[in-house]
DNA sequence: TTGACATGTAACCGAACAGTTACATAATGA
DNA sequence: TCATTATGTAACTGTTCGGTTACATGTCAA
């Protein structure tokens, strides 16, 4: 199992891209992310821990809290793979085109 | 359910994004992305609608054939989201520490 | 020390998923 | 026309997922 495919799987739930996008906002107790997207306690620390697995999140403990926050490393792993996809398919492109040129000619 | 997840989604099977990056390569017709991907037609079919659906990929008909690509649009959805999450975090992250500065002052 | 609180883990369950085989549809070419 | 080829859809199935309630762990505060 790869690296990419754990960050991808992790970002394809709505509610756990939710959470990320709150995190942008600041730091959060797992109790609060819980109320906030509507779902059980237990439910949300299954995505946290989805979550965290990616490397999306780091947990910080702060006496009987645990507090998210986002790695800052967040998402780059999905999002080099989106970027290299984009920049090679925009090159296939520009190949399609010069070939369709070429034939034209 | 809104655009970003179906893509998320579909983003999310590790096949369908080595059938994505396949056709990086250049189109081609279902039967041979089955083989390429050690999947039976049927299974690769149901791949191939979940892309369609979530817009990463067009297909065109040629003859008996169906003929995929990727789609000139592919894949920005997710892209800007998570370009818009990098960018978002980074600003949050400056504010951070522009805090902190001020605090330390 | 003891009761309350915050959280994670275990056990469980219904729904969705990803794969298969069997069948339907449509186009080719002999 | 008719057998063949390419593909999608239907029906089915084992597995995974996402949610819940019940329980365990650990920390605070009186």
């Amino acid at each position: 199992m790869e690296q990419a495919d754990i960050v991808f799987y992790a970002l394809g739930h709505p509610i756990r891209r939710a959470v990320l996008a709150r995190l942008q906002t600041g730091e959060a107790r797992a109790g609060v992310l819980a109320i906030e997207h509507d779902i059980s306690r237990p439910g949300v620390s299954k995505h946290l821990a989805v979550l965290r697995r990616a490397g999306l999140i780091i947990e910080r403990k702060s006496g009987r809290e645990l507090i998210y926050r986002l790695n800052p490393e967040a998402a780059s792993e999905a999002r080099d793979w989106l970027n290299a996809f984009w920049e090679n398919r925009l090159s296939a492109l520009k190949q399609l085109a010069e070939a369709r040129h070429e034939r034209e000619k």
